[in-house]
DNA sequence: ACGTTTGCCTAATAGTTTTAGGCAACTTAG
DNA sequence: CTAAGTTGCCTAAAACTATTAGGCAAACGT
């Protein structure tokens, strides 16, 4: 009998790939295993279930998700770097849907706080230098910021921006600048 | 034999209430059977399968959550409709995290046309009113309340900003003043 | 009271998730 | 180069889930 050589990383890895071709919530063991070509009872000796599976491909896209925005922010500063940092994530959500998707598995607090999450915000600071906000001003730029891409990728995603002009890219150039500029005069205190 | 006395309507109020209490991707026709007291099978008498349930559901919601919106704004203009329109969507959000993961699940096409979704498009055009701008920023404008107000809750919901001061509501409030100063002094073009 | 509608049931089929135990394919050490 | 150990996959089996079909009796309109 021929193996087919897996181990929990190819077999996550895999997983990645499926959910990208049909979507992070029609990833299964079954669904995986088929395409894997073996039977379904062989991933469990690399995934312990179904939720597990997820998980780990939900870490997995964490980090290839804060290891692009890193890469794409190195060197950079001020409005080029927001850009720079917003587009990594946009362009990773319209290339890899299903992994995008799974870096939004809701985790349990232990396992989200040792995943790449924590990065995330800390890659969102570090754009932040290049504008000076104060405390507590910067964790609710962080938070605009994290909550802008999120949601804007995710509706687009779903189609919400489509069939509708100006297009979306159009939009995501101007609302950059807009936030940019909001960051350099971000408002006295109520 | 007493009946149970259900019909669509009220089956779908079912999964809408369970979903509130359990997590919308566990609303399942087995699942939502056995809190209704009635076999399985039952439930496809109302509904066509698992997937239309929860299409269903989404509808629900969506409509739900655009007459809150709807009614929070009403009589509102400028930051104060910004406001009430913002918390509508996130205090909905806190009270039904269920029905608002419904509110995201993913519809084809025409069933999203035909949807609430485009009446959600509508009111923030309406609060946007009270800020002049022209076309295409309104567009713009829109998809940015949209996304962040869509991010952020989804962040905050996934407990995101616990753990961490200042506390949500606190950068809720601050994220507003700050949009609505962008709102009425967005850049011009690049 | 009568027929119609409709809400729920049982029965059956096909597929998914998960556990247990076994064997053969690789790997490593002597 | 063989013996021992590890590991990757298999079959078998139990417990669910999704869905279809057909039937009966409760409720409803006349």
């Amino acid at each position: 009998m021929v193996r087919a050589g897996l181990d929990a990383e190819s077999v996550v890895r895999a997983g990645a790939e499926l959910a990208d071709e049909i979507g992070f919530e029609q990833v299964t063991p079954s669904e995986l295993a088929r395409t894997l070509g073996v039977r379904t009872a062989s991933l469990y000796s690399h995934v312990r279930n179904a939720h597990d599976l997820r998980t780990r491909i939900a870490l997995l896209a964490l980090e290839e998700l804060a290891d692009e925005a890193s890469a794409a922010i190195a060197g950079r500063a001020g409005r080029d770097a927001l850009g720079a940092f917003a587009d990594a994530y946009r362009d990773y959500a319209l290339r890899h849907p299903g992994r995008f998707a799974a870096a939004r598995y809701r985790l349990d607090p232990e396992t989200a706080a040792a995943s790449a999450g924590p990065r995330h915000s800390r890659l969102t600071r570090a754009i932040l230098r290049g504008y000076d906000l104060d405390e507590p001003r910067e964790t609710h730029a962080v938070r605009l910021l994290g909550g802008f891409f999120t949601g804007y990728v995710e509706l687009e995603g779903a189609g919400g921006f489509s069939h509708s002009s100006p297009g979306s890219q159009e939009s995501w150039t101007e609302i950059l600048d807009a936030l940019d500029s909001l960051l350099r005069n971000w408002p006295a205190p109520s």
